[in-house]
DNA sequence: TATCTTTATGGGAACATTCCCGCAACCGAT
DNA sequence: ATCGGTTGCGGGAATGTTCCCATAAAGATA
């Protein structure tokens, strides 16, 4: 049983002065003799008075509140970013909501209109793997929320865009394979109209193509991220007359599954094949050989995206053109090459 | 930058009606005329209104908004609790604020106080492993505010509580191990003073007890779940004169990490040293050998969690008895034992 | 026709807070 | 003694919404 909360009114009734007053005496205003202050002050003490946010919300039309709609929670990646959006605001005094899309557009388009109910004071968006239209976006835009985006951009609207390291990512992974020997490389892709994805492969085709080695299309394989295209995949190369003795993926989650798959076959890694991925998931130290993968550093890219949020809230950007922000990472060499 | 939202009075003063019209043509209240409705309804839609939840929160002082407090979003086990409580609340038109108390009592306490100024309809708590005062939760209690404790947590008050199958697991776990033939059992257990870490050892203890193997205290050792307090145990049990042929771990990063430790020193898994975990992470299926553990299923701790806290919302002035409810989980055989 | 009920609408209070404005009282200076 | 300025405080508006009450017109019953 919720019990009526103690408002400033109560305060002055009890002290038989103004609400105005104790507002004052409350919120620092130099109007206020010290005496009737310390009174209030002790008396909201006292009373335990808890001052209503919501009645502030309402005045300000700002709710410290941001909202943060990404796929999927439990995937360790979007786990990072978010813990690093939520410290980072936490610190300027903002909470975030939360909102899973499951990957599902519809959902995704769901959740906005929702926290937009909330009044959140912006937006912080990783799109499911499937969003296409952005007119959901387009509209947050156009009312003038503050947008970040992330990690899955929306490139049609010129808001800030925080990303892994993408092109250099698959550049270094695939630069490394090579220095090793492998010459016949197979790149487990994203989808085709994902920037990620398309970022990720032209890296791939960059060190090929700088190494002098042909593009082979039947080695690049597009995949939704799920098991069932991954081992669609591997039995396809697999079958090819010269099957390729390195396969690299353009997240770890699908390098792992890639090696769980050759492995069921009787292949060893890296003699027979060398795997190698992209995100350096906790996954990748723990599957045994280690998987060589290239580190992208989520709570770190949520930390920035976060930043670019708190600049735009405070108005300093306001007609700096929105760049986009590159997370850097490293290349971790394991035993899977 | 953010423009004027559109109110009802907008629409009441371009249609030359009340503010009292077209909140009722909004809400579906029967005393509006049909015409009056759809003039109301088409200019709604044209001036692209948007309610003002704030305004509604602040008349019905309720939010909509849960408050989970959990130690740290980027274990998979607390990233699955929160996305079964989304789910849950989410269907129930609650939206969830996250807060990480990065495991540090103050910083618990901290959230909380925000969080009960963000005027939440109720928390939802896991408290950190060195919580041992609950002072902050009693206010929270006193002050009304609708309470639900999940994994680690309060006993102190009479509130709903939602459990891993403690005891039942570890007893299970042990009890596999006696069957396989393991005699000399040791156990990687959590801080003392943390309830569901009690309930495990007890687990363990009766297992031993039932199969007439005498309680070693030498094979208990007691960690706050730090690498560092894992490998001082290792260390200590190898070093004894007659070592453990089987260790079990109350968390199933303690038996990963038990795993890596003993590999390191050359011992093979399970035919030198067996290892069990609890919880049935991510990781449990990704290492080699496979870690045998106790499956316990997080995202229903945080359906039944959500579930608890929406039943005490909708019965506002009924006190429900609170209970404990336990989310049974079962043995995972893999090969590690 | 007179009275009673229904229907559609408007006006205001309420929610908790801040902020602007006005009004005394007091002080120092002319 | 009067003037201008400060100080401390109260009253009210404003934020956007719902809900209660009043009021007028229309319809129904005697």
């Amino acid at each position: 049983m919720k019990k009526h909360q103690v408002t400033i009114i109560d305060i002055a009734k009890k002290l038989g002065i103004s609400k105005s007053t104790v507002s004052r005496a409350l919120t620092n205003n130099p109007n206020v003799s010290p005496e009737t202050r310390k009174a209030v002050l002790e008396m909201a003490k006292s009373l335990d008075y808890q001052p209503n946010m919501l009645a502030l919300s309402l005045i300000r039309n700002e709710t410290r509140l941001l909202g943060v709609i990404i796929p999927d929670i439990q995937k360790p990646f979007f786990a990072a970013i978010v813990s690093g959006i939520q410290h980072i605001a936490g610190r300027m005094g903002y909470r975030t909501i939360i909102a899973q899309s499951d990957e599902s557009p519809q959902i995704e388009k769901e959740n906005i209109q929702a926290l937009m109910l909330s009044r959140v004071d912006g937006f912080l968006i990783c799109h499911t793997r499937d969003t296409r239209n952005f007119d959901h976006i387009k509209t947050l835009y156009q009312k003038g929320f503050p947008l970040v985006s992330f990690a899955r951009i929306c490139q049609e609207l010129p808001i800030p865009k925080v990303v892994e390291d993408d092109f250099n990512g698959l550049y270094t992974v695939t630069q490394h394979l090579i220095e090793r020997g492998y010459r016949r490389i197979a790149l487990l892709a994203g989808p085709k109209h994902m920037q990620a994805s398309k970022l990720r492969q032209q890296g791939y085709m960059a060190a090929l193509r700088q190494n002098g080695i042909a593009y082979d299309q039947e080695l690049v394989e597009h995949t939704r991220f799920l098991p069932d295209h991954v081992s669609a995949a591997v039995d396809k190369w697999l079958a090819l007359p010269e099957p390729p003795n390195a396969i690299c993926t353009i997240y770890d989650a699908g390098a792992v599954q890639v090696m769980q798959l050759l492995k069921s076959r009787g292949l060893r890694i890296p003699e027979d094949v060398a795997v190698a991925g992209f995100g350096n998931d906790p996954v990748a130290s723990l599957v045994e050989p280690g998987l060589t993968t290239f580190e992208q550093r989520p709570y770190e890219i949520g930390l920035l995206a976060g930043k670019h949020m708190l600049d735009t809230l405070k108005k300093k950007f306001t007609d700096v053109p929105p760049q986009i922000t590159i997370c850097e990472g490293k290349l971790i060499v394991r035993s899977s090459t």
